[in-house]
DNA sequence: TTTTCCATGTAACTCGTTACATGATTTC
DNA sequence: GAAATCATGTAACGAGTTACATGGAAAA
């Protein structure tokens, strides 16, 4: 039972303020694009869902002659769930198979210069994922958002030496 | 674009030997947990798939009276794919965004006596599934299978060190 | 004047899981 | 006599992505 991640994050979006789809889809966008991949049609879909178990109302909203918003507010069986689903996901945690481990069990199958290469590449694109994620802007105390980018930091460092052990241990320069 | 870890899962096991479908799936289950859950249905319809488009050939077989199987064997297009979905997989590597960075954002929805109790249940488990993997039966010499665990095995104990730091931060005991 | 922004969706699709079916055989 | 093993699948479902539609207003 994976714990149900996008409606937690939309959840938690709704618990600071009020907001409509178009704006939470702005924010995942500019601010969570390392955190989450979640699309817009699916933010969108979630909210109704949602919505359509009463864990938040939404009221119709329009400015001017722009197009009609629906601005989604938490109710309180919402922030009820809310809690349930972040006591639950803070308590689990990933289930320790992470993505990428697969291709490891088949190392042996390229020549250790061609494994070596392979490897390179790899750890470059961790020190690139390092090195974005160290110049984002900071916004806490080690709360929220940064906490999250703290948690990726720690792990893209521990597979950035670990691929670079490997590379030793196959003999690469 | 994910690198299609099943099919490469699949293949790279048809590389050692040819074998039926059930036998891939015993495998997998017995010493592969750790490492995919994929289920059985899935295997047969990739095993399929991978006929169908001629990455594998697929005989027939029959012993005594058991049910009849379907014995496959990697082709050579079947392997040049192979390496190339590995050479992808081995350079790609995870997307930096970990299961269970969502619910750290909002840890603060918690109170820290509260948000602690979580962390050290997560902790548990994460000291669990290292014991587990700890104890797990080595096969070679970091290749193969163990180098995947070798790879879990780090990112469980940074993981682990992670939490417990956080943990200090909310000053718990 | 073409592009981008605003704002919400729908429809088709992919990928994978769940639950079930089959039927002989060996084990409890 | 009941249950597990062997061996392969099918059908229904669920979650999410992709590509597309809409239509006015503001910016390039």
């Amino acid at each position: 039972m994976p714990v149900d991640e996008r409606a937690l994050l939309l959840l938690g979006l709704l618990m600071t303020q009020s907001q409509h789809g178009y704006q939470i889809n702005e924010f995942i966008e500019k601010n969570l694009a390392t955190i989450t991949d979640m699309k817009k049609s699916t933010a969108y879909a979630i909210l109704d869902r949602l919505a359509g178990a009463a864990y938040v109302s939404a009221r119709a909203e329009q400015e001017g002659n722009r197009p009609p918003r629906k601005v989604y507010s938490i109710t309180a069986t919402g922030e009820d769930y809310f809690l349930a689903l972040l006591r639950r996901g803070l308590s689990i945690g990933g289930s320790g198979a992470f993505a990428g481990d697969i291709p490891l069990m088949f190392l042996d199958h390229l020549s250790a210069e061609e494994a070596v290469s392979c490897l390179q590449t790899r750890l470059e694109s961790v020190q690139d994922q390092l090195e974005h994620r160290r110049h984002l802007p900071r916004h806490g105390f080690g709360r929220g958002v940064d906490l999250a980018v703290d948690h990726q930091i720690t792990l893209l460092e521990a597979e950035g030496q670990w691929i670079r052990s490997v590379i030793e241990r196959l003999g690469g320069d």
